[in-house]
RNA sequence: GCGGGCGUCGUUCAGCGGUAGAACGUCAGCCUUUCAAGCGGAAUGUCGGGAGUUCGAUCCUCCUCGCCCGCCCCA
C-alpha cells in the first residue's frame, strides 16, 4: 500500500509567509500522524520572480521552525542543496527533480497526450487582446470567460486543430489552453464537504505559458500525481482553483493509459489581519507607501527624487559603518529606481518597502517567518500559535481549561483533518506575544542565555560583541566578525537571568539591557528620573547614592555578584531608614541613566565593579553643581 | 458582475437541540527596588438578522444581511 503523502509547495519569490508556515506545519503534522511522508516541492515556474536564494531561504525558515521534509530539497551541511527522494524499495519510482523548472520535459510529455485527445490547443491571442476583452467585460459588469475559438471541437483532434499546431511549431508565439469540460465539477473537501461548480463555470484556462513553462494549475496536477501526493492541504484561497485541477485530473492519463487519481483535498481557513483583510506580503508595501505619502503630504519638498537621494546617502553611510558586522541585517539593496512606481502603487517591491521603512523609522508589519525571527520570536511559540489558527486539539487540561499550549511533537501525534475549522482566522499579535513570553519563560536560564546570545549575535551584533567583551575592531576581524567566547559566558548568563522574566521577545531582552551599552562617562541622565530619584526631598537620592558608593567601593572584584550587592544595598536602605526603594532608584539612575533597568543586583553584576563605580562617580560629578 | 466560502465575548477557538466555556486582551487587587513578570479575581456575548420545525435552537430548514476569497501567460 502506497504511503500517505502530503506536500508543501511554495513558490520561491521571497521569504516564507506565516500562512505558508501554517500550511507546511499542518502538512507535516498530518503526514507524521498518519505514518506518511511530507514532501517539499519548489514551484519556480515563474522564471522572472523565482530565485534559488528564495528557495534556500524558505527551506531554512522551515527548518528553523522544526518542519523537516522527508522528500524533496534540503540544505546539506556544506550549504549546497540536496534532495531526498523515494528510496528504491519504497514502491514508488524516484521523482528525480523537485524544482518544477527542471521538470518541463515531463509536463510537455503529458501535454502531448492532452493534445492528441483534443483537450488542449494553442491560442495565439496577444496579451493585449485578452486584456482588452477582460476590461470590456468588467466595464459591462459581466463575467469574463475566455471564449473558445469556433474552430475548436471539444475532445477532437481535428484538422483545424492540427493547423493551429503547425502555426505553433513554426514558431508563432502562443499559449496552450485546456479545453474545459462542460459539466458539473464536484470538489470533495475534507473540511468543507462537497463543493459544487456548475457546468460552464470554467473557461479554457492557460496550461502552458508562451515561455514554455507550465502554469501553476498544470504543473501542480502533474506533480501531485507523479510524485505520489495523496493529500492536498492548502489555504481556502485555493478552493476555487480546485475544480480546474479536478478537471485536469479527469482529462489526463499516463503513458500506459491509466487515469490520474484525485487526491484528497482539505482547504483550511485563510489567515487575516485584525481588520479582516487577508494577511499578505503586500501589507508591508501598503504600510511603507502610507508612511511616504503621509510625509509627502505634510512636507511638499519631499518627493520621490528627494527620497531616493536621502535613502542612497543613508545606505552608503550604513554600509561603511556596518563593515564586517552586518551579519543578518539586511543590506539596503533595494533598487530605488522602482520607487516612483512603488509610490503610485504599481509595484509592491519588498526591498523598496524596507528601505522606506528604514528611512522613516517605522516598523513594517511582521508577515514572513523571517520577520518574526528577526524580532525575537521563538520558533516553538510561532508554531504553537499558528497551529491554533484554524485548528484546535479539542482537549482539556487537567484543571479543566481548553488545551492550547503544545509543541510540534504533540501536533505530530494529535493533528487531524477533522478538527480543522472553516472560519477565517485573524492574526492576533497580542496573543502571539503572550505565547512567546510564555515560551521564553519556559526555558531554563541556561537555555535562554544560549538562545538569546545566538539571536543577538545575528541580529544585534553590536550588543552581542559588547557583552562578549570584544570591543576593538581588530579583535572582531580576527574572528571573522563572529566572535563567540565560551558558551557559558557568565556575563550572558547573569544578564539573561535578569532579563528573562520581563522579555516577551528576545529583542525585548536587548532593549531592557540597553544600559549595558552606555558609556561609563555618559552624562545624559533622564531629567525626570534625576528629579524624582536623586534631587527630590533635598537631594535625598544623591545623599543615599554617596553612601552606597562608599560601601560599594568596599566590595572587591571577587564578591561582586548579584546576591551580595543586593544585600548590601538593602543594608544601606535600612541604615538610612528609607528602605530599599530610594537607594535602588538612585543607583539605577546613576548606572542606567534612567529609572528603568533589570533588578539592580543583576545590573551591577553584569556591569562589573569597574564600570559600575565609574558610572556612579560620573553621575555624582555631573549632578554635583 | 459571476462563482465560492464563512458569520459564537475586542481577538483566537470550544460547545452542535435543553438559553454558552477557555485562552489572549481589558479592568481593579495582591506582590514588588524601577519596568515587567507572577498570583488570585472581575467584567464583557439578545451565539449576524428574520421566519419556520420543535415542549425547547447558538446547534436543524428557509430567507436575508454582512464579511472574506477567487475570477492573471502569479502561484
Amino acid at each position: 500500500m502506497p504511503p500517505l503523502v502530503t506536500r508543501f509547495a511554495p513558490s520561491p519569490t521571497g521569504h516564507l509567509h506565516i500562512g505558508g508556515a501554517r500550511t507546511a506545519l499542518f502538512c507535516w503534522a498530518f503526514a507524521k500522524k498518519s505514518g506518511g511522508r511530507f514532501m517539499l516541492r519548489i514551484e519556480d515556474t515563474d522564471a522572472a520572480r523565482s530565485s534559488l536564494e528564495s528557495a534556500r531561504g524558505i527551506i531554512e525558515d522551515l527548518h528553523w521552525l522544526g518542519i523537516v521534509n522527508d522528500l524533496g530539497p534540503f540544505i546539506k551541511p556544506d550549504g549546497t542543496i540536496g534532495q531526498h527522494d523515494w528510496e528504491p524499495n519504497s514502491g514508488r519510482p524516484p521523482v528525480g527533480e523537485y524544482f518544477q523548472a527542471r521538470r518541463v520535459a515531463i509536463y510537455n510529455a503529458y501535454l502531448e497526450r492532452l493534445i492528441t485527445s483534443g483537450r488542449a490547443y494553442p491560442a495565439f491571442d496577444t496579451n493585449e487582446e485578452t486584456e482588452k476583452q477582460r476590461a470590456a467585460a468588467v466595464a459591462a459588469k459581466q463575467t469574463y470567460r475566455y471564449p473558445r475559438p469556433a474552430d475548436i471541437e471539444f475532445g477532437k483532434y481535428t484538422p483545424a486543430m492540427q493547423e493551429r499546431w503547425k502555426r505553433a511549431e513554426a514558431g508563432e508565439r502562443h499559449v496552450v489552453r485546456f479545453a474545459a469540460p462542460n459539466e458539473e465539477i464536484v470538489v470533495h473537501d475534507e473540511v468543507l464537504g462537497d463543493v459544487r461548480y456548475a457546468p460552464g463555470e470554467m473557461d479554457d484556462f492557460v496550461i502552458r505559458k508562451a515561455d514554455g513553462f507550465p502554469t501553476y494549475h498544470f504543473a501542480v496536477v502533474i506533480d501531485d500525481e507523479t510524485m505520489g501526493v495523496t493529500h492536498v492541504l492548502r489555504a481556502q484561497e485555493h478552493l476555487n482553483n480546485t475544480p480546474r485541477h479536478v478537471a485536469l485530473q479527469k482529462a489526463l492519463t499516463h503513458p500506459d493509459g491509466t487515469a490520474f487519481r484525485i487526491p484528497l483535498y482539505a482547504h483550511m481557513p485563510i489567515i487575516c489581519n485584525m481588520d479582516a483583510s487577508k494577511m499578505s506580503k503586500r501589507d508591508k508595501a501598503k504600510a511603507a507607501r502610507k508612511a511616504a505619502k503621509d510625509a509627502m503630504a505634510k512636507d511638499k519638498s519631499v518627493t520621490a527624487e528627494s527620497l531616493i537621494e536621502a535613502m542612497n546617502a543613508q545606505s552608503s553611510k550604513q554600509q561603511s559603518s556596518n563593515q564586517g558586522t552586518s551579519q543578518g541585517t539586511s543590506a539596503v539593496g533595494a533598487d530605488l529606481s522602482l520607487l516612483p512606481a512603488f509610490l503610485s502603487g504599481d509595484n509592491d517591491n519588498v526591498q523598496v518597502a524596507e528601505a522606506l521603512a528604514a528611512h522613516f523609522k517605522i516598523a513594517l508589519p511582521e508577515i514572513e517567518v523571517w520577520d518574526f525571527k528577526k524580532n525575537g520570536y521563538l520558533p516553538e511559540a510561532i508554531c504553537n500559535f499558528v497551529a491554533l489558527l484554524g485548528w484546535n486539539p479539542g482537549l482539556k487540561t487537567p484543571d479543566g481549561k481548553d488545551l492550547e499550549k503544545f509543541d510540534n511533537a504533540f501536533l505530530a501525534s494529535h493533528f487531524g483533518l477533522d478538527r480543522i475549522g472553516k472560519t477565517a482566522s485573524k492574526f492576533d499579535r497580542n496573543k502571539l506575544l503572550s505565547f512567546n513570553a510564555d515560551a521564553i519563560n519556559g526555558l531554563s536560564d541556561e537555555e535562554f542565555a544560549k538562545r538569546w546570545r545566538e539571536w543577538c549575535t545575528e541580529f544585534e551584533p553590536a550588543f552581542a560583541q559588547k557583552l562578549d567583551g570584544v570591543d576593538s575592531p581588530s579583535q572582531r576581524e580576527g574572528a571573522g566578525g563572529r566572535v563567540l567566547s565560551s558558551p557559558s559566558s557568565p556575563r550572558w548568563l547573569a544578564l539573561a537571568k535578569a532579563v528573562k522574566a520581563r522579555a516577551k521577545t528576545l529583542r525585548d531582552g536587548v532593549k531592557s539591557s540597553a544600559f549595558v551599552l552606555r558609556d561609563d562617562a555618559a552624562t545624559d541622565f533622564d531629567p525626570a528620573a534625576v528629579e524624582k530619584n536623586l534631587k527630590a526631598n533635598n537631594n535625598q537620592g544623591l545623599t543615599l547614592l554617596r553612601t552606597a558608593f562608599e560601601r560599594l567601593q568596599g566590595v572587591d572584584e571577587a564578591t561582586w555578584n548579584a546576591a551580595t550587592l543586593h544585600a548590601l544595598i538593602e543594608q544601606v536602605g535600612q541604615q538610612a531608614g528609607t528602605g530599599l526603594g530610594p537607594v535602588s532608584q538612585a543607583i539605577r539612575v546613576a548606572i542606567a541613566g534612567a529609572a528603568v533597568s533589570p533588578p539592580l543586583g543583576e545590573s551591577l553584576a553584569v556591569l562589573g565593579r569597574r564600570s559600575s563605580l565609574a558610572r556612579i562617580d560620573t553621575c555624582q560629578k555631573t549632578l554635583a553643581t
